[in-house]
RNA sequence: GCCCCUGUGGCGGAACCGGUAGACGCGCGCGACUCAAAAUCGCGUUCCGAAAGGAGUGGGGGUUCGAGUCCCUCCAGGGGCACCA
């Protein structure tokens, strides 16, 4: 892209930089005794060297890490200015917690309930940690989604679930006894005629209140933060609840009473941290209500539904007992409300929902379920009980980490002061190199020398934020930093107008939501700091496919990298040590399966052309793609097949840069055609990410040029339309074989460099055909071909159609009732 | 559970706006060159059929002169979210 752009005649960026704080860099200093900083850099080395290997065209004077000084301590900067914005702040939070290895682990890193390294129980910690408050911009990060056109839309709907805007309403339902109401969230007001409970977050004030003077409660808090938050956890947690004893009275019926549970799922940090429960509506409700006795009553009937009988209303009067029923009407099925424990009367084959609750919010007794919540929370505002409202799923950014790699926390703690930022003038607060890594936990906590400093403020001695930023925060703003890397600020506001947005941002899918969300964030964030003028980083984004690559296994299910495969004596697969070994599927290459190969490998046999030829040819971009051997061998087959055909062709050649003769003869016509409609394809596919295709068009030039006997022509123009054919094709491949392709240009007696050149224009009366092929179809059914002049008119076109044998073959006896013909496509004879 | 995407030869994949399904590549088959092999070149390659012809884009149904493409439905695979009230 960068160098097709830049032969369209764009100025490009195109920057590389290393993404290089983290945890695999920790693991290796534990497990190997290398400092984290020499393991990176050496990484770092070698990567930039296949890189360049690969020739992709970056402009290296950009480069930049994100473990360097030079670019945490602009990100310091950052921090601070946002804390000044009101963008970052301190809370405590509850997080997964390691009693043995010391450390708060990510939710990926809890298995079954234990440390994954440990192995030990995790609990769940209070600890006062850093955010950002990323939820300040909830409803911009959305609404932008719209105009993020250049995006894959799948992209922008994973991120619209992920920020999860829900329309709903607050509710209050007053507690018998208190002076206070209990106030919760629901995205469906309409159903709450049939609540029949309030359950409270574990970590509800309210429940932490009752558990200081109930041990019970006490006791099943405690016994709700042993939990994990991972999935699994969650997946095998039983819902439990406490019953408080408390009561609540319905909100718009205080005869009607509600009791109070502490369950273990209802989650603190959304909505009010307390719901209500109707177990007709929700299966965990439902679970729940079977589990401690409680009423089910139905809201929604489908139509057709039929009333129940006087028998099955007996069978459920117990249910009915433990509730009043506030309403029961039977008028042609508009019910007010109606107690039943579960769906017995709803006809399976019934179509549409009935709301049976409309009554109470609507004149109309059917109504989409976005009417009746609106309507709702009308009624619910009119009666002064409840107020609509918008809740977001997206919660505010948690970046403190217990870890050494990374970018030091720029905040001193003291006890009189509080947090207080370390002075611009100190920054960078450096990593300090003397770390050990012998013992588990943070060895920033441990470093006593590095640890002390004085209070900014007060002048007393204190300890420094020993925790580091989350490495989404590295990558969440180096975009705008590549614009002037060295620069003594996070930006250089010249360069960073220039360039941003970045048109063309090209990251793989799994970075859809967290990473990107996170840089929409910081963009905006920074905007607001005086960082930079644009809301939105990335204009563009391209979401490319990843590279798997078989995986090979003996009987012992131990792994094989494909260079230790061979074939045996009798055909199947063996292995380094003769063992039959099998096949197993194409997976995404990892150092655990052993299914990668080597760049440094590839480009040693076969060179950075074939390399990159091969990605490009056979799978669009955004898929996966399989590496094989087979296929870098056809790829390889081709660039011979290109040198060779320059080579023979050369003789033949008039000098670089001759005038084009005034007449062609109609091979040569044809070649130019051929030539100039490439020109005009391989430009758009290129353009649209299609390089399958680009692919595609070159090789059907280069098969033509393979097969033209204009070589051995003496006619100028022939020889003219054969040198315009090869120099185009050298050009076309030129962003995917830019070496190959220099080389060729100079063999074809060029001087400068292809790559200073513009692309080459279409000539637009050589890009159509002069006859065309139409179909012939009898009611619908192809029948024969016809070759007509281009634009031929209909009645040229029926006829030639009607002449055709085939075609009156299929028409036999009856006569054509209508013909239908689609100019320069098709022929449709109706009979 | 909710939301989204994708199903086309032996394989990767083409097919603009509803208009010749299978471009291009891989693989395979046959042939040429060679003592032979490799490389290379030529021809062929959706399936059934000797041919005429018929069938065919996950299954079923619909709209249309005409459907891979639009609509409904079912099936399969993949992805995202998820004690989110």
């Amino acid at each position: 892209i960068a160098r097709y752009k830049r032969a369209r005649g764009f100025n490009v960026l195109h920057p590389m930089g290393w993404d290089a704080f983290g945890l695999p860099a920790e693991n290796a200093a534990m497990e190997r005794g290398i400092h984290p900083a020499e393991w990176t850099y050496a990484n770092i080395a070698a990567m930039r060297e296949q890189l360049k290997g690969m020739g992709l065209s970056i402009d290296w004077s950009k480069e930049l890490a994100t473990c360097h000084p030079g670019y945490y301590a602009q990100q310091q900067r950052l921090f601070l200015d946002f804390l000044g914005a009101g963008l970052v702040y301190r809370k405590e939070s509850w997080v997964n917690w390691d009693p043995v290895d010391q450390t708060v682990l990510a939710n990926e890193q809890v298995i079954e309930g234990r440390g994954w390294r440990s192995g030990a129980p995790v609990e769940q910690r209070r600890l006062p940690q850093w955010f950002f408050r990323i939820t300040a911009y909830s409803e911009e990060l959305l609404s932008a989604l719209d105009e993020l056109e250049r995006w894959p839309e799948k992209v922008r709907l994973m991120q619209r679930n992920w920020i999860g805007k829900s329309r709903g309403a607050r509710i209050w339902f007053p507690i018998d006894g208190r002076s206070d109401a209990l106030e919760i969230f629901t995205t469906r007001p309409d159903t709450i005629d049939g609540a029949s409970f309030m359950a409270l977050s574990p970590h509800h004030p309210l429940a932490q209140e009752l558990a200081a003077k109930d041990p019970g409660l006490s006791d099943f808090i405690a016994e709700c933060e042993h939990l994990g938050t991972s999935e699994e956890a969650i997946e095998r947690t039983e819902k439990l609840g406490y019953d408080t004893g408390l009561v609540c009275s319905h909100p718009l019926d205080s005869n009607w009473k509600l009791p109070v549970y502490v369950a273990n799922f209802v989650l603190m940090d959304y909505g009010t941290g307390a719901i209500f429960g109707v177990p007709s509506g929700d299966q965990r409700d439902l679970d729940f209500a079977r589990k401690y006795g409680l009423p089910v009553i139905e809201t929604y009937r489908p139509v057709g539904a039929r009333d129940p009988s006087p028998q099955e209303l007996e069978a459920y009067e117990d249910q009915l007992r433990r509730h009043p029923v506030v309403e029961h009407r039977s008028a042609e099925g508009r019910e007010l409300l109606f107690h039943i424990s579960e769906s017995a009367f709803i006809d399976k084959s019934a179509e549409e929902p009935v709301h049976y609750t409309n009554a109470r919010f609507l004149d109309e007794p059917i109504a989409t379920p976005i009417e009746a919540i609106e309507a709702a929370i009308d009624y619910l505002e009119h009666q002064g009980v409840g107020e609509g409202t918008v809740q977001f799923r997206l919660r505010d950014w948690g970046v403190s980490r217990q870890r050494y790699w990374g970018c030091p926390i720029p905040v001193i703690h003291c006890a009189d002061c509080g947090a207080v930022p370390v002075p611009l003038e100190e920054l960078p607060v450096q990593l300090p190199d003397d770390v050990d890594f012998s013992s588990p936990g943070n060895p920033l906590e441990r470093h006593e020398s590095w640890k002390s400093a004085d209070c900014p403020s007060c002048g007393k001695a204190v300890r420094r934020d020993t925790d580091t930023m989350d490495t989404f925060v590295d990558s969440s703003w180096y975009f705008a930093r590549f614009t002037a890397p060295r620069a003594d600020a996070p930006t250089r506001r010249e360069a960073v107008d220039y360039w941003l947005p970045v048109d063309q941002y090209i990251g793989g899918i799994e970075h859809a939501i967290l990473h990107l969300l996170y840089a929409r964030f910081f963009t905006r964030a920074m905007k607001q700091c005086g960082h930079l003028g644009v809301e939105e980083p990335f204009k563009g984004l391209f979401t490319q496919g990843m590279i798997g690559h078989e995986t090979y296994q003996d009987s012992a299910g131990r792994y094989f990298s494909p260079d230790e495969i061979s074939r045996g004596d009798n055909g199947g697969l063996v292995g380094p040590d003769g063992q039959a070994v099998t096949a197993g599927r194409v997976e995404k290459m990892s150092k655990s399966k052993k299914n990668t190969v080597d760049p440094a490998r590839i480009i040693d046999t076969y060179g950075a052309d074939t390399a990159r030829w091969f990605m490009l040819s056979d799978s669009p971009p955004d898929r996966e793609m399989e590496w094989t051997d087979a296929g870098i061998e056809g790829a390889w087959r081709f660039v011979q097949r290109l040198w060779r055909l320059a080579d023979e062709a050369l003789e033949a050649l008039p000098p670089a840069g001759a005038e084009a003769p005034s007449a062609f003869g109609a091979e040569a016509m044809e070649l130019r055609r051929a030539t100039h409609k490439a020109i005009q394809s391989v430009g758009g596919d290129i353009e649209q990410f299609r390089f399958n295709r680009a692919v595609a068009r070159i090789y059907e030039l280069s098969n033509l040029l393979g097969a033209t006997s204009l070589v051995k022509s003496d006619d100028a123009g022939d020889r003219w339309a054969l040198r315009e054919a090869l120099e185009s094709l050298v050009r076309l491949m030129a962003p995917m074989m830019p070496h190959l392709a220099e080389e060729l240009w100079q063999r074809l007696g060029h001087d400068g460099m292809l790559v200073d050149l513009p692309w080459p224009e279409a000539d637009q009366t050589l890009t159509v055909d002069e006859t065309v092929t139409l179909a012939v179809q009898v009611n619908g059914k192809k029948r024969a071909t016809i070759e007509l002049p281009r634009d031929a008119d209909e009645k040229t076109a029926e006829q030639a159609a009607l002449s055709e044998p085939a075609v009156l073959r299929a028409v036999g006896e009856s006569t054509p009732r209508k013909v239908i013909v689609v100019k320069n496509r098709i022929v449709n004879v109706v009979v």
